[in-house]
DNA sequence: AAACTGATTGTTGTT
DNA sequence: AACAACAATCAGTTT
C-alpha cells in the first residue's frame, strides 16, 4: 500500500557492502512467511500502468531470464501450447531444476541488479522533468 | 529493525 | 496498448 510516506521516511539503510561476499541467498528481506500461494492466487489484476512515470526498470528475476532463454524452446516443443500453458510449463520446470542449473540465470539476475542499481541512482539524481 | 503487502519485470498472441 | 499465468525481487508502508 504505497501511501504517502510521512513518518517512516524510509528508514531503510543502504545495503551494508556493495560486495556480495557471502551473498546471503535469501533470509534478509524476502521473508514473507508464506510466499507460496495456499491454493492458487492467479489474481487477474490487470495493471501495468506504472505509477512512477520515469522509474528505472527493475532488475529482472532469474525466472525472467529463464523465460527468455527457454521460452522459445518450450514453445517449439509445444507449438499448440497457449500463453498460460507455456508459463505453467516454464514454472514447473523452473521449480524442478536444481539451483546449480539456475546459476546462469541467477547470475544474469544479479548482473541486471547491478544495472538497476545504477539506473536507480540516476533516477534519484535526476529530478529534471 | 523486522515483517508484510504491493507493484514490477519479461514472454506470446489476440483484441 | 493491455492482459492472461508463472516466479522472483525490490521498494515502501506498517508495527
Amino acid at each position: 500500500m504505497p501511501r504517502a510516506a510521512a513518518s517512516t521516511t524510509t528508514a531503510r539503510s543502504k545495503k551494508a557492502a556493495a560486495s556480495p561476499v557471502a551473498a546471503a541467498p535469501k533470509a534478509s528481506r524476502g521473508k514473507k512467511a508464506a510466499v507460496e500461494p495456499a491454493g492458487k492466487i492467479t489474481k487477474t489484476k490487470g495493471k501495468r500502468t506504472k505509477k512512477d512515470p520515469r522509474a528505472p526498470k527493475r532488475a529482472l528475476s532469474a525466472y525472467m531470464f529463464f523465460s527468455q532463454a527457454k521460452r522459445a524452446e518450450v514453445r517449439e516443443k509445444n507449438p499448440n501450447a497457449s500463453f498460460g500453458s507455456i508459463g505453467k510449463m516454464l514454472g514447473d520446470m523452473w521449480k524442478g531444476m536444481s539451483e546449480a542449473d539456475k546459476i546462469p540465470y541467477v547470475k544474469l539476475a544479479e548482473k541486471d541488479k547491478v544495472r538497476y542499481d545504477a539506473a536507480k541512482e540516476a533516477y534519484a539524481g535526476d529530478a529534471s522533468d
